[in-house]
DNA sequence: CAGATAGGAATGA
DNA sequence: TCATTCCTATCTG
């Protein structure tokens, strides 16, 4: 399995509501986060994947294509996701996905 | 190879 | 907490 089908499998992990990060991605694809954020801005399928899910390590939104990240917080917020003052996701609203694997 | 990226972590104040 | 600095994997020319 290539690395982007796994980063597609794992964000349909994340329920509408919360978020994951580039990092927390990464540690389980075993690239860099940088890497991560190439393999959604080159996102073929925008749409089916909700790569609006993934926000940066210290919890700002990070990039988006389809329309820039005042498209990417709407996104976010009509899924339920809160901000704070500053435009960062609150963290109640955060799974790092590589933890969850290793407590499961 | 050189440059650019939807980022991250360490450091110092 | 913030800004600075350096680092990484991948893509493009």
């Amino acid at each position: 399995m290539d690395k982007r089908s796994l980063a597609y499998t794992l964000l349909q992990l994340i329920p509408p509501g919360y978020v994951t990060t580039y990092a927390s991605l990464a540690r389980v694809l075993g690239t860099s986060p940088r890497a991560v954020g190439r393999l959604m801005a080159s996102n073929p399928d925008p749409v089916i994947v909700p790569c609006h899910r993934v926000v940066k390590s210290n919890l700002d939104l990070g990039g988006y294509s389809m329309g820039g990240p005042m498209v990417k917080r709407r996104l976010l917020e009509l899924e339920g996701v809160e901000f704070d003052s500053r435009g960062r996701v609150k963290r109640r609203h955060v799974i790092l996905i590589d933890k969850l694997l290793l407590e499961g």
